[in-house]
DNA sequence: AGCACGCCGACT
DNA sequence: GTCGGCGTGCTC
C-alpha cells in the first residue's frame, strides 16, 4: 500500500512511501528519508504516486496513536500559524514519548459521585445550559463570565460528569503548572483514577505512563497545561479553559498557538463544547460573545453572598514620595491590630527599577539587550529581567563620572520600607527571585497567621486565603506607561485579580489602589467592578487605532548579525508587501529588545482585514520560503500576544 | 531540519 | 597541494 507520510520536520510537504504492512492513518511508522531513520506520521492511505518510492522500515503502532480529528487540526495550525506540517505534528506527539507496557498507579479510589454543594439559580441555569450542548452533541461555545470565587469550578465539574456519562473525555486546561496542582486534589476526589495530569514538567516516565492510561481509555478527563489541549483522547467533546484571558495560553515558541483558538477550532471538528471561565474575559473572546459566536453565562453572585470588599483609590500625586501612602499604612495598621493578612501588589521584581547617570541622563542598560538595568538589593547586582545578565552595583557613570541615582520601586524595596514601618510584624515577599520559599509562603497565609505579603502577579493570581482582609496596590499604573496595545487590559486584568484576593473570608474587607493617573478608565472602572464599561471603552480605542479585534495582527521578526543586512531585508519584505489593499505596515523598526544572542532584531507589524487574512497569510508563506538566507532569518507570529 | 555537494581562503 | 569554511539544494 502506498502511504502518505507527515515527517516533524522543517518542510511544509507530505512524502509517500510503499508499506509491505498494513497500517492505518495516525500510526507512527519509521522510514527511510535522505541517508537517515525518522519517525513520521501516516496522514492518508493512497492510490497511487508519481515517482518511485521507498519501503518504510518499521511499523510503530499497530493502533492510530492519533485520531483523524488531530491530523485535521495540524493542517489548520500549520495554514494558520504559518508553520511548517512537520512542526505541527510534533505538537501533538511530544518526542521522545514511548508509550509504557505497564500502568502503574492504578488505586481504585472511592469517588464521591454526590456533591455537597447547593448551587444557586444562576450555576444551575449555566449547567443545564452547558450540559444540554453536550447530551445533545450540540457544537458551542459557553464563556462562564463570574467574578471570583463565584463557583465556576463546580459547573465544570458537573459538565464534565455529564461528558463522561456520555462516553466522551474532557479537556480541562488552567493557565500554569502551579494550578494544575492546586486542582488536582479537588479533580482526583470526583474523577479518581479517571484523572490524568499533563504538563511540561512531567517525567519521561510520567509522559509514557500517562499515553499509555489514555490508550487503555482509562483517562477521560485531562487536567493540564496549554499543550494538553492537542491530547489524543477518545472521543473529545468537552474543551474547558480556565481563566481564558490568561497570557500562559499562547505558544511563545514557534507554533505560536494560541490554547483558546486551538480549543474552538478542535471543537468544531469533533461537534464538542468549549467553556471559558474568566472573571475578566480577553476582549477578543467577549466580542465573540457580543457577535454571538460565544453564549455568555452569568455569575453575578459570591459563594455564600459575600460581600464585595470596598475599594479606595488613592492619587498618588498628593503622596508623591512614599510608596506607602497615609492612608495606606493606617490600613494596613488597623489590619495588623485585628490579627488579619494583609496583601500588598507591585508589578516589578527587584529593588530600584531605574538606574540612571545624574549627570549626562542615561539610563543604564544591559550590554547584551540594551534593556535598562534592574538594581537587586539582596544579590547586589543589577540584574537584565530579559537575559538574565547580571553586574555589580555601580556608584558613578561609566562615561561621564556623574553620580547614579538609584530610584522607582520593585518588591524589594517595598519590602524594606514595610519593615521600617511596622518592624514588629512579620513580613513575607513572594516573586520570582523567592521562587524556592513558594510552598512555604503558601502555608503560612493558609494558616492564617497574621502578616504582610508583598508580591508581584504570582502572588496576584489564583491563590485563595481567607484571612486576607486588606488589599493594597503600590502603583496601578505602572504598567500602563508600556506601548503594548494591551497594557489596559492587562492593568484592568491585574487589578481586578488583586482585589480578588481578598474577601473571601467572613470579616469585611477593603482594597487601597494607589495610582498616579486615578482617572484612567483601566483603574477607574476594575476599582467600581465594571467590566462592560471597561470593555466598552476599551473596544473603542481598538476601533480607533485599528487594533484587534478590528485587526488581525502578523508581526514578523528578522534578525541578524549584522544590522545593516536585516534593515536591507526588512525593507525589501515591505516592498513586497506595501501594495495590498487595506494592509496597515508599521515598521520596520528595531524591537523593544534590539539585540539578543548575537543577533539584531527588527520587526514589521501587519494589521490585516479577517477576510484578507488567507491571501495575506499565503504570500507571507511564499516570502518565507527564501528563509534563512546569509545570516538574515525570519520568524512570524499571528496573533502575537505582545507587539512591541 | 539535516546532510551532501561545491567552490574559495590559510595551513600542517 | 588539502583541510574546512558555510552557501545551496534536496530529501518520497
Amino acid at each position: 500500500m502506498i502511504l502518505e507520510v507527515a515527517l516533524p520536520l522543517n518542510i511544509n510537504r507530505n512524502f509517500d512511501y510503499l508499506s509491505d504492512f498494513e497500517v492505518k492513518t495516525g500510526c507512527r511508522i519509521i522510514v527511510p528519508f535522505n541517508n537517515r531513520k525518522i519517525t513520521g506520521f501516516v496522514v492518508a492511505i493512497k492510490k497511487k504516486s508519481d515517482l518511485h518510492l521507498k519501503k518504510i522500515y518499521k511499523v510503530i503502532d499497530s493502533e492510530p496513536i492519533i485520531t483523524d480529528d488531530i491530523i485535521s487540526l495540524a493542517y489548520w495550525i500549520s495554514k494558520y500559524y504559518l508553520c511548517p506540517l512537520g512542526s505541527a505534528l510534533n505538537l501533538i506527539l511530544p518526542k521522545n514519548v514511548r508509550i509504557s507496557k505497564k500502568v502503574t498507579g492504578h488505586l481504585n479510589k472511592h469517588i464521591k459521585t454526590i456533591s455537597l454543594v447547593t448551587l444557586t439559580d444562576e450555576q444551575k441555569n449555566a449547567t443545564e445550559r452547558i450540559v444540554d450542548s453536550i447530551k445533545n452533541r450540540r457544537q458551542a461555545n459557553f464563556l462562564l463570565y463570574g467574578i471570583n470565587d463565584s463557583g465556576k469550578t463546580e459547573i465544570y465539574i458537573k459538565a464534565i460528569e455529564q461528558c463522561i456519562n456520555q462516553g466522551g473525555s474532557a479537556i480541562y486546561l488552567v493557565p500554569d503548572v502551579s494550578l494544575t496542582n492546586q486542582f488536582e486534589e479537588l479533580l482526583y476526589d470526583r474523577f479518581g483514577d479517571k484523572l490524568g495530569l499533563w504538563h511540561s514538567n512531567l517525567s519521561q516516565r510520567d509522559k509514557s505512563i500517562f499515553f499509555a492510561k489514555l490508550k487503555l481509555g482509562i483517562i477521560k478527563v485531562v487536567l493540564g497545561t496549554r499543550s494538553a489541549i492537542f491530547l489524543p483522547v477518545r472521543n473529545p467533546n468537552l474543551f474547558i479553559l480556565d481563566e481564558e484571558d490568561d497570557e500562559f495560553y499562547k505558544n511563545i515558541q514557534a507554533p505560536r498557538y494560541h490554547a483558546r483558538d486551538i480549543a474552538i477550532k478542535r471543537a468544531e471538528i469533533v461537534n464538542g463544547v468549549v467553556v471559558f471561565g474568566s472573571a475578566t474575559p480577553s476582549i477578543e473572546t467577549y466580542n465573540k460573545v457580543k457577535h454571538k459566536t460565544i453564549e455568555i453565562l452569568k455569575l453575578s453572585e459570591r459563594i455564600e453572598r459575600r460581600p464585595l470588599p470596598k475599594v479606595t483609590v488613592i492619587n498618588l500625586k498628593y503622596t508623591k514620595r512614599f510608596a506607602i501612602s497615609k492612608p495606606l499604612q493606617f490600613a494596613i495598621q488597623s489590619a495588623i491590630l485585628n490579627k488579619k493578612q494583609i496583601f500588598l501588589f507591585i508589578n516589578r521584581r527587584g529593588w530600584a527599577t531605574s538606574v540612571k547617570c545624574s549627570n549626562c541622563e542615561q539610563v543604564i542598560k544591559c550590554p547584551k539587550c540594551l534593556i535598562p538595568l534592574i538594581a537587586h538589593k539582596n544579590q547586589s547586582v543589577l540584574l537584565c529581567h530579559y537575559c538574565g545578565y547580571k553586574q555589580t552595583f555601580i556608584k558613578n557613570c561609566p562615561d561621564c563620572n556623574g553620580s547614579i541615582i538609584y530610584s522607582g520601586y520593585g518588591t524589594e524595596k517595598v519590602e524594606e520600607i514595610v519593615r521600617k514601618l511596622f518592624p514588629n510584624t512579620k513580613i513575607i515577599r513572594m516573586d520570582s527571585d523567592t521562587k524556592d520559599t513558594h510552598l512555604k509562603i503558601f502555608q503560612t497565609m493558609k494558616s492564617g497567621y497574621p502578616c504582610i505579603l508583598i508580591g508581584t502577579q504570582i502572588a496576584a493570581k489564583g491563590f485563595d486565603f481567607s484571612n486576607i482582609t486588606l488589599v493594597g496596590v503600590i502603583n496601578a499604573n505602572s504598567g500602563l506607561y508600556s506601548a503594548d496595545f494591551r497594557a489596559a487590559e492587562r492593568t484592568f486584568s491585574i487589578l481586578t485579580h488583586s482585589i480578588g484576593r481578598c474577601g473571601r473570608g467572613s470579616s469585611e474587607s477593603q482594597v487601597i489602589i494607589q495610582a498616579d493617573e486615578p482617572e484612567h478608565y483601566a483603574i477607574k472602572h476594575a476599582a467600581e467592578y465594571d467590566y462592560e464599561k471597561f470593555f466598552n471603552h476599551e473596544l473603542e480605542f481598538r476601533k480607533e487605532f485599528l487594533w484587534p479585534p478590528y485587526k488581525k495582527l502578523i508581526n514578523i521578526t528578522i534578525l541578524g548579525k549584522k544590522e545593516k543586512d536585516i534593515i536591507i531585508e526588512s525593507e525589501s519584505i515591505v516592498s513586497y508587501l506595501k501594495d495590498e489593499k487595506d494592509l496597515v505596515i508599521l515598521g520596520p523598526v528595531p524591537k523593544i529588545v534590539p539585540f539578543l544572542a548575537g543577533k539584531h532584531r527588527w520587526q514589521i507589524l501587519l494589521k490585516v482585514n479577517e477576510n484578507d487574512f488567507n491571501e495575506i497569510a499565503l504570500k507571507l508563506m511564499r516570502i518565507m520560503e527564501a528563509y534563512p538566507k546569509k545570516g538574515v532569518n525570519m520568524v512570524l507570529d499571528v496573533d502575537p500576544i505582545e507587539t512591541v
